[in-house]
RNA sequence: GGGACUAUGGUGAAGUGGUUAUCACAUCGCUCUGUGGCAGCGAGGUCAUGGGUUCGAGUCCCAUUAGUCCCCCCA
């Protein structure tokens, strides 16, 4: 194990090692290809922002920004921050490249890793990273339908065909608040049933007692009034519209009247998606849902916009839990090249370039000598032909070709290999 | 922030308080500068760190650190 001069990865931080690319490579080949046939566009934002754009997109008593940023004070003085997701960088490109004046909706779709300094467990790192797509511009319900749609059909081709959508409407402005006083009053004389956690949450976020996990909790929770009871005619109206859309396109849904999310920006329709035997509880694969209000709390006119972000190392963990098979990165060589002797060596540069373009699938270990250690390394990758070029037929400009399996060899010119073993291969 | 468990070559493991810490696989080297699969030999560890108990600690105790997991929260 390490020695304790060794350094090691920050906490909750991890090395992707050559043999987990496969994974990654996968799924953004899966997921970009999927969301850019629907026209979305890539965009990169920086990874760091500064600390007040967290805050003002997050909300203050968010747990993002009360106890997972992490923020910094630059050489210069400046407050910055990682990021702990990048709607609110997205929406913050959005604003300041004007990018208001293009044709609506925006659909951008990003990448990359997200901090948070919270107690790493499985499937939950410091450092993890998000594949997402915002849709800025557009209020109407087929945007949130559109979305959920992309998110079941990503799952699907990424093999992941056991999950469910939980999907639940937050109301918003004008009809949440009266919501927020009857839930408090709902709560009013529980309040002494109710677990520690809760009773912060009364008077900081009352909506968060609904998810409680508690069995206590979960009891009183049964009773309580569901959001949708309270949502005014036009959020009603939208998040039926919502459901209607799904239906005709055969996505099944599950209503959640008590699906809350911790950012303070959703407005209407909020998702998540689950596996269906809830194992963990680390096990939102996807969230998401409408932010009709962030784009003018972030100085920008009133903009109605909604998006998701899928966790990558979620759907890792998922691949792998259902032993899915991931295509292999890197070429399976067909022909080893062993070199030998000074003279060989110098000339095997070009003659791999050689093979390499005309498209022969070919590996060498060119720092090797012993013509023993390269043909056991051939064997090892199972290439059908090897290549042995020596000392002897690097004078006469000749080269042995050897049969793996039968061990039959026959020594040719040495302008002829590429095509020679091209046709061999071709058998 | 609260809690549980774990820590021995690169990986996975063995190791009733008693010589020089063992095994498998992997890696590299040698046997072996002209022919792979096999074989033999060898290299690599301050047993996480620090303290304690003891004649004696990889083993028992305490602390620290890290890892994994659970609560919280989220993707």
């Amino acid at each position: 194990m390490a020695k304790s001069k060794q350094t090691q990865a920050p906490k909750g931080m991890h090395d992707i090692l050559p043999e987990e690319q496969k994974y990654w490579r996968h799924i953004l080949k899966k997921s970009e290809s999927l969301v850019e046939d629907y026209s979305f566009e890539k965009i990169d934002t920086p990874i760091v922002e500064s600390t007040e754009l967290f805050i003002r997109s997050a909300g203050e008593g968010s747990d993002i920004v009360e106890k997972e940023i992490y923020s910094f004070k630059t050489r210069g003085g400046d407050d910055l921050a990682l990021r702990p997701e990048a709607t609110a960088s997205v929406v913050r490109a959005y604003l300041e490249n004007g990018m208001n004046v293009r044709p609506h909706p925006a659909k951008l779709y990003y990448h990359g890793p997200m901090f948070r300094h919270d107690q790493p467990q499985q499937g939950r790192y410091r450092q993890f990273h998000q594949f997402g797509v915002e849709t800025i511009g557009d209020a109407s319900e087929i945007i949130d339908a559109e979305l959920i749609f992309l998110a079941y059909k990503l799952l699907n081709s990424l093999g992941l065909d056991n999950y469910n959508v939980y999907i639940n409407s937050m109301g918003d402005s004008s009809c949440r608040p009266a919501y927020l006083r009857n839930l408090r009053d709902f709560y009013k004389n529980k309040l002494k049933k109710v677990c520690a956690q809760c009773k912060v949450r009364y008077k900081k976020n009352v909506l968060r007692m609904l998810d409680c996990k508690e069995e206590g909790c979960k009891e009183i929770n049964k009773d309580a009034p569901p959001i949708v009871d309270f949502l005014d005619e036009d959020c009603k109206n939208h998040f039926r519209r919502v459901l209607e859309i799904l239906d005709e396109a055969k996505i099944p849904y599950i209503l959640n009247p008590r699906l809350v999310r911790g950012l303070d920006y959703y407005t209407r329709t909020v998702f998540e998606f689950l596996p269906e035997e809830n194992t963990g509880t680390q096990s939102t694969i996807i969230g998401g849902g409408r932010y009709d209000r962030l784009i003018d709390f972030m100085g920008g006119s009133k903009t109605p916009a909604a998006g998701w972000s899928m966790g990558i190392e979620r759907v890792i963990l998922a691949l792998k839990e259902k032993n899915a098979s991931i295509p292999e990165i890197g070429i399976k060589p067909k022909v080893f090249l062993v070199q030998l002797g000074d003279a060989a060596k110098k000339k095997s540069l070009t003659l791999f370039e050689n093979l390499r373009k005309a498209g022969v699938e070919v590996k060498s270990s060119l720092g090797r000598d012993s013509i023993k250690s390269q043909l056991r390394i051939a064997n090892r990758l199972g290439v059908k032909y090897t290549l042995i070029f020596g000392q002897k037929e690097a004078l006469e400009d000749t080269i042995i070709v050897r049969e793996m399996e039968t061990g039959i060899q026959e020594t040719i010119l040495l302008n002829k290999v590429v095509e020679d073993i091209k046709k061999r291969l071709k058998k």
